[in-house]
DNA sequence: ATACATTTTGCTTTTATTTGCTGTTTTATT
DNA sequence: AATAAAACAGCAAATAAAAGCAAAATGTAT
């Protein structure tokens, strides 16, 4: 067999795959593993691939830009927001939650719309300040360094309060069966309050967290309103969520 | 499994759900803590997650830092928080007070040092964030989109139910006769509940504004414990303020 | 075809990396 | 302060990479 019939071989692998074991591909093509070591030291030197200890992986794969836009899944966060902005009503009150999914949404807000605007995130807060129609009261409480948001009993007090229109809210984990789960304790409890200050909770969702659970749950299915995520509203993965 | 292979299911992992324990990413992945643990070590410092006590949560969650854009008379708010920070004992509990000076406080408040702070500011909250060893209170209320801080009946109220033992505060003006004086009626009231929920309160104001005023007062020179200005404490302008 | 140089390949030995485990220290929480 | 969980440091086994070498394959000139 040739070299380059190898090599060819070899980087199709990786593209196909995205990554590849030296010892695989050395069976695969019946050669010693130092001559699949030597093809992929000479591919990675030419910058065909990138040479990892014990195999190889893809240019795209590595070249995972250090400097890319620093939120994951922007596009399918902004299509979700996107969606949201369209539910909401002039002079509605409303409560957007922390998260960067929420965040987008508040970035997306239209200039001209009159709302009443409740936060326990930071970041939101710091959005909504820029929308000179939005009126923004922010609950106030103790500071989650991780999540950028008020939590704890003092933030579920001050919810206990107020009653919104709408609220969106972000979750950790979504399951059809067993509905929003989250990580952490505080922020299940003050979701938990955000969901009874509101008249209607609408959760918003990218369709990669659609069936994933976790340790503490926030509510059932179906004391959501509504759920919005980046696809088409028929689309086959949403069929498990439909109410 | 790649280690890189295995890096990329971490990050994605913590990217999806902004934060994730190590423990279920060992399980998850079916190799020991330990190597999760290196993992995740070596991506914090190849800066591509933030590794936390038990676990990882991504960039987008941490790493908000409001730019400075261009201060006013910055190095001389430096010279004040530095000289405000020396004041700062361990484990006391503090409020600060919105404004540039006082932001330039809570930037420069040391790493180690444990507090407690309340606060109304957002900027001076986004700040707090980044100190781990302060308990950041955040005192709820309609926001003002220029002062960047919470004001109003609702925050006056949260801050009738607290007592700190000092806070810091800046002020549009102070003269030696009229006090501090502000040109907003809100800001003023905000102001008087921030000073009647401390047992000291430290007025942090540039050298500029000695001998100024406007139309609403918030209190006398003596109700303020000490004013930190830039200069020497026995400077000339400074006579007029002494208690 | 033969002789010779060059390249490629596989083998062996040495070196480096990765990984899980142990015991200890640090950190967070009650 | 006491407790449990997590982080850390050091160790050893397993695996991978590197270096050097000789045999095999390939190419070239006579």
């Amino acid at each position: 067999m040739l070299k380059e019939e190898r090599q060819r071989i070899i980087l199709n692998e990786v593209e196909l795959h995205n990554r590849v074991q030296l010892t695989d591909i050395a069976e695969k093509l019946d050669v010693s593993i130092d001559t699949v070591r030597r093809d992929v030291k000479e591919l990675d030197t030419e910058n065909r691939l990138r040479k990892v200890h014990g195999g190889a992986i893809s240019l795209g794969f590595a070249n995972y830009s250090p400097k890319r836009n620093s939120v994951y899944a922007l596009d399918e966060k902004i299509a979700i927001a996107e969606k949201a902005s369209k539910l909401l009503k002039e002079n509605s009150v409303v409560l957007i939650d922390g998260g960067t999914t929420c965040l987008e949404l508040a970035r997306l807000l239209p200039a001209e719309l009159k709302l009443t605007c409740f936060t326990l995130s930071l970041p939101v807060a710091m959005e909504l300040l820029h929308k000179p129609n939005v009126e923004t009261i922010f609950i106030g409480g103790r500071l989650s360094k991780d999540a950028q948001i008020t939590l704890g009993s003092n933030t579920i007090n001050n919810l206990s309060e107020i009653k919104v229109d709408y609220s969106f809210i972000g979750t950790g984990y979504v399951d059809a069966q067993f509905g929003l789960t989250e990580f952490d304790w505080d922020i299940v409890q003050t979701k938990k309050a955000v969901i009874k200050a509101s008249k209607k909770t609408v959760l918003l969702c990218i369709s990669e967290k659609l069936n994933s659970q976790h340790r503490f749950k926030t509510c059932d299915l179906n004391a959501i309103h509504s759920l919005i995520t980046e696809l088409e509203p028929n689309h086959d993965l949403l069929k498990n969520f439909k109410n």
